[in-house]
DNA sequence: GTAAACCTTCACCCATGGTGCAAGGTCAAG
DNA sequence: CTTGACCTTGCACCATGGGTGAAGGTTTAC
């Protein structure tokens, strides 16, 4: 697919998505001899991937961190495992907060 | 408590604490012939409230939107009483995002 | 051969969440 | 009665995040 199919699809701009590939969100994909990108099926599934983690409010560099584990796999340094480690923390500390404030407004709801 | 006790007690600079103020985040206090702004105990602990729901991504606005429901109290109209439905179906979906990630990041550790 | 879609680069934009003056008023200590 | 710390308002500026637009040039499709 080409840049416009892939954004008629998905619903991200074109110029968005290549706004994510300059900021390591996703891959550069391969081009033809006219320099055109061309992309697999599996940019969609990415994309939709940087959409949700994006509602739950990841920053553009973290999901781009994450992406970039993911896609280079095994790299068995403890840096990696660790930095995955923090993420981790992170998430479930925003879940403990968004937990607490559930609980607020189930109170002020029930008042 | 005088404005530059907060803060040094808080850990919230005086002039965020004004800006605050300005936002709606927090009630404008009361102020004695020096116009100087006079501080309760609880002005403490709305702070740490303030924190604690940016921590979980909420912005100043859907805060202040809270914290002035909350302040207002029993306002026994619908209007009020759906905005805080949705706002709570907004925290939940959040929520269920994040444990989303959480399980992808679990898987990519545990590889 | 022309219109639509693509390319790059560079600049600009809007929202959030502050932060920093400037110019002045107040208060407590010495 | 002055000095210094603390307070006031108002306005301007900044950083980060996440795009968006326009210019100027190629490629593809009809």
């Amino acid at each position: 697919m080409r840049i416009g199919e892939v954004a008629a699809v998905s619903g991200v701009p074109a110029q968005t998505i290549r706004y994510y590939e300059r900021r390591g969100l996703l891959p550069a994909p391969e081009r033809g001899t006219s320099g055109y990108r061309h992309y697999e099926q599996s940019t969609l599934t990415q994309l939709q991937f940087i959409r949700s983690a994006q509602a739950a409010g990841l920053t553009l560099v973290q999901i781009a961190s994450i992406l970039t584990l993911r896609r280079d796999g095994a790299t068995p340094c403890t840096h990696v495992h660790s930095l995955l480690l923090a993420k981790l923390d992170d998430v479930r500390a925003r879940q403990a907060t968004l937990a607490a404030l559930e609980d607020e407004l189930e109170n002020l709801i029930s008042r």
